[in-house]
RNA sequence: GGGGCCGUGGUCUAGCUUGGCUAUGAUUCGCGGCUCGGGCCCGCGAGGUCCUGGGUUCGAAUCCCAGCGGCCCCA
């Protein structure tokens, strides 16, 4: 199906799966379930992501590492719960011949953390702040999604080690910060919550989470920051001298971004029916100048062309399509599908004004400016993009939410391709019987804003503790 | 974990119920021409293990079984 044919709110996958594919971000054909291979553009802006993220990382002191692919069975299973929540769905190395078999990590606290106690020794050591972006490996059961569920998940990891609850809580809130940052330089509206105990990291003392909407109602979890207390410290034996001479365990953190996943919200968010629409900072060409030939005019109008395209490659990723065998028609939509935040068109008209027109891609408007204002209004035009796309997202975010005071009403919302808010009294057996009857989960309370409860539990009639959000995940 | 649907050139797709002609059409790709301010049009050409393996049959894209892969629903 056509990206034309299938809109984004009608037919989400139909649409998402034939614009990855065209907009060359992903080809999901690889013949193995859960594999996909990135192309140019996906590659691209997964290392834009990247690039900004650790760039915060590096601004608020941490320092990047690289930490082997595999643990053993036995370094693997030192944290009860953890390996509990794990074992069923880790990729095994079987080396035969009674060698003992290798785990492929599905998240690095088995590998690193044995490291740390080997490093930390004193007081004077921490914190502690290291973090790595590479792939991590999940057998997931359930189907998998381009970009959404893999099984081979690029993302950035940072593990911290602290001395008092105290810093590992601050380090919480930098964390925060810095994922905030990053996301909102993308545009991407979300929701943080803190995940009910039921469903929080497998050996955390609490997760925070970020969701992020996605147009058939499902939210899509972007990144997860966890206080794990000391219970990896005490299984891993991570203990330091205090400044007092006695020796304590240590606190720690840790928290996950998901390249792959924050790519899909990019494109799920920001994309209409004509294509990606890229945030710039991005975006592989942030500005394509595209010249309309006429007749006897071509020399001209090409080396006019060629001259916006100079004017402006010292500040963006510019680009000039200046293919002879595609008409300009053409080349406007393919660099729509593609996703560049402005086009300039130079013609015969421009040329004798010695003017430009410039078209922004995410409303797609048109605005003709003189040689000299060129520069100054992509500037401009850049600011306004990211702004908008922000915006748009954050409202059409809360146009999905809607209150529910049962569950019967939950299950149309959810039907409804939305997210419900209802109150709960922090029962599992509530939040089963939600899922079970409305179809959806429980993804916790927010963190980013105060809402406090003031009725009864949506399920059962008793006393409301919490507010949360219920939606169908990815 | 349970159930259902699906797999045909790079992409989308007809054909499958009721087995039988050179596997349909569009798109894409290559060459040529015409155009060029929003995907134009015309001509010629290329492109297929009909998911894989096995079975039934004189004969299988079509029927049966298993596997692989995908999609959807439920838990």
């Amino acid at each position: 199906m056509s990206v034309q044919a299938a809109k984004k709110f009608e037919n989400f996958s139909a649409w998402f799966d034939d614009l990855i594919l065209r907009a060359r971000i992903a080809d999901n054909r690889f013949p193995v379930k859960g594999f996909i291979v990135y192309m140019e553009n996906g590659a691209y802006i997964m290392d834009k992501i990247r690039e900004l993220l650790e760039d915060e990382l590096e601004k608020t002191g941490h320092r990047k590492m690289y930490f082997p692919l595999v643990t053993s069975e036995e370094l693997f299973g030192k944290e009860a719960e953890h390996i509990k929540g794990f074992s069923r769905e880790v990729f095994v190395i079987d080396q035969g011949s009674g060698e003992q078999k290798l785990i492929i990590r599905p998240t690095s606290e088995t590998i690193m953390y044995p490291m740390f106690r080997l490093w930390i020794r004193s007081h004077a050591d921490l914190p502690l702040k290291v973090y790595q972006s590479v792939n991590v490996y999940r057998r997931e059961t359930k189907a998998t999604r381009a970009l959404y569920r893999v099984r081979e998940i690029p993302w950035n990891e940072a593990h911290t080690v602290h001395e008092s609850p105290s810093d590992a809580e601050r380090q919480v809130r930098e964390a925060l910060e810095i994922y905030q940052k990053v996301l909102e330089r993308l545009g991407i509206g979300y929701m943080i919550f803190k995940r009910p105990d039921f469903d929080k990291f497998a050996g955390a003392v609490y997760s925070l989470a970020f969701d992020a909407w996605n147009p058939d109602g499902k939210v899509n979890q972007v990144a997860t920051i966890h206080n794990l207390g000391r219970n990896f410290a005490k299984a891993y034996g991570i203990e330091f001298e205090k400044r007092d001479g006695s020796r304590g365990t240590a606190y720690q953190t840790c928290y996950g971004l998901g390249f792959s996943r924050v790519l899909a919200a990019i494109i799920a968010q920001h994309g209409d029916d004509h294509g990606l629409v890229l945030p710039p900072i991005v975006a592989p060409v942030q500005v394509v100048v595209v010249p309309i030939p006429f007749k006897g005019q071509e020399r001209e109008i090409y080396e006019y062309a060629g001259k916006i395209r100079g004017a402006l490659a010292g500040r963006w990723r510019a680009a000039l399509d200046d293919r002879e065998d595609v008409t300009p028609g053409e080349k406007f939509y393919h660099w729509e599908l593609m996703g560049a935040p402005v086009r300039v068109e130079v013609g015969p008209r421009e040329v004798a004004e010695y003017s430009a027109t410039v078209a922004r891609r995410d409303t797609l408007e048109r605005v003709k400016v003189s040689f000299e204002e060129l520069p100054s209004k992509v500037e401009e035009l850049m600011r306004s993009i990211e702004a908008n796309l922000l915006e748009k997202s954050r409202r059409m975010m809360l146009s999905l939410i809607s209150d529910a005071g049962s569950v019967e009403e939950v299950k149309k919302i959810l039907r409804d391709r939305r997210i419900a808010r209802i109150e709960w009294c922090g029962e599992v057996e509530c939040a089963e019987r939600l899922k079970e009857e409305a179809g959806g989960e429980i993804r916790g309370e927010r963190y980013d804003i105060a809402e406090t409860p003031k009725g009864r539990c949506v399920v059962c009639g008793g006393g409301a503790r919490f507010v949360v959000y219920v939606a169908r995940a990815y």
